[in-house]
DNA sequence: CCGCGTCTTTACGCCGCCTTTATGCGGGCG
DNA sequence: CGCCCGCATAAAGGCGGCGTAAAGACGCGG
């Protein structure tokens, strides 16, 4: 009676067994999977089918899995399950801190595997089942977190880098006329590593205010605290 | 002073090592720790300070770290973050089906246990706005200690310095018509280092009492001791 | 392999905030 | 009555943060 469909399962890896192993596995827990051997891949998938999690293995033949996190990020929320034979404590930091919502090291027990996959779905599930807008609209800008979009004043919708994009997004998610720290900006775009690098958003604030135009005033300054969007 | 208060985190585990261990390195990151030793008291401390993440230790005296999950969840959906000497699986997965959001084997690197209090911060703020209700009234004056806005009589919101919104948030976190010392104020606004340097407070408040206009009265001298907010 | 867009980094002027000093005022106390 | 301490206010100077521009590094796609 699976009124629902299968949450679909992205599987990144290029060892055919761990896909001979894990594929009948997650059908047997009531997943879809879909398998991919490359970074490539695995993108272009994520993307066509928006899966619901993603297991991603480091070691690709086309790049270090890492960097498939960012790319995932830009047009998927879905949980990333890193699986991983490197058992380094900086490959899992960097990992996670690369937007990662949890680390499994191979070989891994099944039972467990399934485990950290459920409560990142449940996790992951509370957040996108907000029935909340997510067009937010304050005087003549008007932002749709979901489509990744800015209009100003109805316009077509304005050319944003991708670090242009978090940036807006990260000050509109912290709520119309609300402070956004420094420290909560710089976390949220360019990762904690980067909590130091204060340049980065006047930089950045600037380059929004330019193309956001009569919009430009929504950003306000908050002198050595942050930044605060919205009118007024 | 920090402008924004940092997360806090609730530490539940019976062993003072930990505390000892884990309190500084928590702090060093930014964060806020609390702790205690006993399932009732972490619940009844999560309870009353609602804290933004809580880690939980399995091996409690009074009872079973899993059979807390549930009853925080009853009131939280801060993110749990177990932490446990036992590394069976079967205790993995018992705890994330419980509702933990992760499972870090002791003994653990603090480098991978800070990153995954990242990761699951990072996915859980994505969702929860804490909307705490942090307007205080008094006389002509309005504060907002969340939006860091403060208005007169309706107004636009006052521009504040930094140092200046720290003294007149101190002030007001004492509570009206609550006597707060220059000690306590000297400490919140310019650090524990500048107790003695009373003449900033001075100036300070001068400025305060100026932008406040009609609302100048809600700040009252107490000589020889501080000041005190409130009407009257 | 090359060109282009994006990101990072550096440099610089400017404004505003913080700190500090000076001055005046008022009350307590000898 | 005069002294002194604490408070209030004004003003000056240094300095750091902010905004802007621009160049080099980097990665991506053709």
């Amino acid at each position: 009676m699976s009124a629902v469909a299968p949450p679909h399962i992205l599987v990144v890896d290029d060892e055919p067994q761990i896909h001979r192993f894990l594929g009948p596995a997650l059908e047997a827990a009531g997943y879809a999977p879909m398998r991919a051997a490359t970074m490539a891949e695995g993108l272009r998938l994520a993307a066509e089918r928006s899966p619901a999690l993603v297991l991603l293995d480091l070691g690709l033949p086309d790049g270090d899995g890492k960097l498939a996190i960012p790319k995932l990020r830009r047009f998927t929320d879905a949980p990333v399950v890193v699986l991983s034979a490197r058992d380094q404590e900086a490959e899992k930091v960097a990992s996670l801190d690369a937007g990662a919502d949890d680390y499994v090291e191979k070989p891994f027990a099944l039972g467990e595997l399934l485990a950290r996959i459920r409560a990142a779905l449940r996790r992951a599930g509370a957040a996108s089942r907000s029935p909340t807008e997510t067009v937010i609209r304050a005087g003549a800008l008007e932002v749709d977190l979901g489509r990744r979009t800015a209009r100003v004043e109805g316009r077509e919708p304005l050319k944003l880098t991708p670090r242009e994009w978090d940036l807006l997004a990260a000050l509109v998610r912290g709520g119309e006329g609300r402070v956004v720290t420094q420290r909560q900006l710089l976390t949220a775009v360019w990762g904690p590593a980067h909590v130091e690098d204060a340049q980065y958003l006047r930089v950045y604030v600037g380059h929004l205010r330019q193309k956001l135009g009569p919009a430009a005033g929504l950003i306000r300054t908050e002198p050595g605290v942050g930044y605060r969007f919205g009118a007024e």
